[in-house]
DNA sequence: TTCGGATCCTTGACATGTCAACCAATGACA
DNA sequence: TGTCATTGGTTGACATGTCAAGGATCCGAA
């Protein structure tokens, strides 16, 4: 074919210079596709997808305790972003955050019984949403789709950046 | 292999309950890792990757002008993100807005001449930051990521989102 | 010609994310 | 035991996105 599909998505008039190019649009645009499906998944429960998955990640280490900058390095996001989530998050009684005795700079976060009934009503529509999504993908397309992608991620891992992408220093 | 890569980039205890589930974390994270490297590249000449892709827009249609709500399409946004992403940009002199004289509703965007010189500026870091990301794959595998990425995107479609989905009703 | 409903944005209020700067606690070393 | 860099988090200022509501304009029918 001569114009393709996101090229007629975004009703652009010239073609993509290179597959990269095609492929980098393609992700973002599929991805934040997703992400608003999800979104609207949780959206009617009030929570957000990020606060979903802080969610996700406290019942994985359930009963233990998470400290907060752990919950970041998971999440991609930087640390003040994860601060202000884990507040909304303990506002709506769904977390509880309590300084650890040992090191009281620390602050570990644990999900709460509501947390838990949250996930467990959220479980259907959300498996659901994933399901309908890649039931457009076979079961072996869906693997080389995950194969692909981790492939990606591995040159997108901050360490493997190239020189010339850093503008900032960071030095000591 | 046990267990995923995904799985341990996050940390996570246990494999995901599916390969949708995989495939869903998989996406939004490799998507995310991108928009950074993306926003990291573009963000020392003072834009964010958004108004970039709203700069490419308009370059596209050079010399013809675009309506504000064509833009929002073209992006996934809303409406009011736009406006204010355009406020922006014009603020910085990279864009031009005008009201359209046979429908004064309208508000026409071209992109300036320092908008052009932007682009251009930043044509070879992005294609580089592009290619570096996808050099992980051959370009068979790049075709291959692109193929299924279309086929996801169907699913996504707002239309074609199951009843279910939909906690509100938009009907007329 | 004038009224009412659509269309195209824009504005206000608010959620959330980022960077820079800060505070508090820890731990190593003099 | 005092000092000081490091670590773990929080706060402030600001950018950007969302929804709801509000102009302004257009258009078709009475």
């Amino acid at each position: 074919m001569t114009t393709s599909k996101i090229q007629r998505e975004l009703q652009q008039k010239k073609p993509f210079a290179t597959p990269a190019a095609e492929a980098g649009v393609a992700l973002l645009r599929t991805s934040d596709l997703l992400q608003r499906r999800l979104a609207a998944t949780v959206e009617p429960h009030g929570i957000t997808v990020q606060q979903y998955n802080v969610l996700r990640i406290l019942r994985g280490a359930h009963p233990e305790v998470v400290p907060t900058l752990e919950i970041a390095t998971r999440m991609i996001e930087q640390a003040p972003g994860i601060t202000r989530l884990l507040d909304r998050l303990e506002a709506k009684k769904l977390i509880e955050r309590s300084r650890c005795r040992l090191d009281r700079r620390r602050v570990l976060c644990s999900i709460s019984k509501s947390g838990l009934a949250l996930l467990a009503t959220l479980e259907r529509p959300m498996s659901g949403s994933l399901a309908a999504t890649f039931a457009a993908l076979s079961d072996a397309e869906t693997r080389s789709l995950i194969r692909l992608l981790d492939a990606l991620r591995d040159s997108l891992n901050p360490e493997s950046v190239s020189p010339t992408q850093n503008s900032k220093e960071k030095s000591k």
